[in-house]
DNA sequence: ATTTTGTCTTTGACGACTCAAAGAGTTTAT
DNA sequence: ATAAACTCTTTGAGTCGTCAAAGACAAAAT
């Protein structure tokens, strides 16, 4: 059974290797987990003789099914974890994400399969990113229309938030940007990089980077 | 903050130190946490150093108001999940204690309120252990009346459970010997090491030290 | 083609937790 | 009172996850 630093490992590189071949450079893990390089290749290589993944150095890292199978199952226990607690525990949109981090490696499958019957079986967390089923290769991150990249004036939904660090999630709270709100882009401006857009509560205006992070469908 | 490891260290001392010093051997600790005794005591110096415990040498151990805090901070969440895991989830009883355990070293003290909220403030876990409340010094444990030990013919009801094994509490469900049964003894005899109950399911049997495990009260 | 720069790996070390086995202290038995 | 038995501590060693610093490699610049 993975220690929860392997766990984050795991997931880590999952979330990183969206590209074709799925490899993720150690610099890469380096800076995402907070820790030196020096640790990730000594850790890459105990994973790589534990068989969750392939090491080609100074090439990268690239999971293994049976490692991809086990970042999946850490995903999917983080994603319903946060459902959970915002939905049952009426917890705050913005904090969850830091719970679900510590309680992802202590919640048997048991506890899992309770929770994701309560919630009856939810297809997307509460920023609008998927939960991978028990089976299902599912882990698209980024692939469709953002604030950023849309056409301007359509009345549109705002399907997911990519990036969960508190600062940012408060602004999507207090502007009205959550999942399932309606927007419209009013004008986006390359040359001042900003972004004003119309919603029910009024209007908001945010950063081209920041417009880059909140995926959203035509409705 | 202490580790996961620590945090069981403090539990298992608290829950053994029920006599006025409060002071537990070094031996019942190897044994309580299943490690060989010079673990202990490498642990407890360290334990001893960061002002959690105070350790005589082939004396025993006592928790600092520090530890003791601490420890009773960690029964507190152990108890409030056993029994958020059975009323909200709907967990099986017996099972709960083993998932506790995992869950009280990565639930913070945010999410534990809530659950102590939605459960209204409960006194007693599914097991009848109390629950300590956030400044009380209350762990009483095994300090009242048990199956072994009281009147026969009395009508009684079953307060506490002290054994947290699954195949006893599974026996316990079985024969319905849960908290708040009503229960009276038709005779125990100490020859044959047997006591014998009457309750609304029919009647069951059990040997001495297990009557022992099982608190009572009149009612 | 060399040098420089940047990235990745190796090496030596450390803290937390653990064991096995040897040593020391205390209790009990004779 | 001395030995035997028991309990506790010490010592030496191992694993896991980590760092700092030194070394190796590859890509880019001159």
């Amino acid at each position: 059974m993975p220690t929860s630093t392997v766990e984050n490992y795991l997931k880590a590189i999952l979330v990183r290797s969206s590209d074709e071949v799925g490899v993720v450079s150690t610099g890469a893990l380096a800076e995402a987990l907070g820790v030196t390089p020096g640790t990730i290749t000594t850790m890459v290589k105990s994973m790589a003789a534990r068989g969750l993944l392939e090491h080609q150095p100074r090439e990268g890292v690239r999971l293994t099914p049976e490692g991809r199978a086990h970042a999946l199952a850490v995903v999917r226990k983080h994603r319903l974890v946060e459902t959970f607690l915002v939905q049952v525990l009426q917890m705050d949109w913005k904090e969850v994400h830091q719970e679900a981090e510590a309680l992802e490696h202590a919640i048997s499958d048991r506890v899992l399969l309770k929770i994701d019957a309560i919630l009856g079986h939810p297809a997307a967390d509460p920023h609008g990113d998927p939960i991978p089923s028990r089976k299902s290769p599912v882990l698209g991150r980024g692939k469709g229309v953002t604030l950023a990249s849309c056409e301007p004036q359509k009345q549109l939904r705002v399907e997911r938030i990519l990036d969960q660090s508190a600062p940012f999630l408060e602004f999507i709270q207090k502007s009205g940007l959550m999942p399932g709100a309606r927007v419209r882009v009013r004008e986006r401006d390359r040359a001042s990089g900003v972004v004003r857009c119309d919603l029910k509560e009024g209007e908001t205006t945010l950063g081209l980077p920041e417009a880059a992070k909140i995926e959203v469908k035509v409705s």
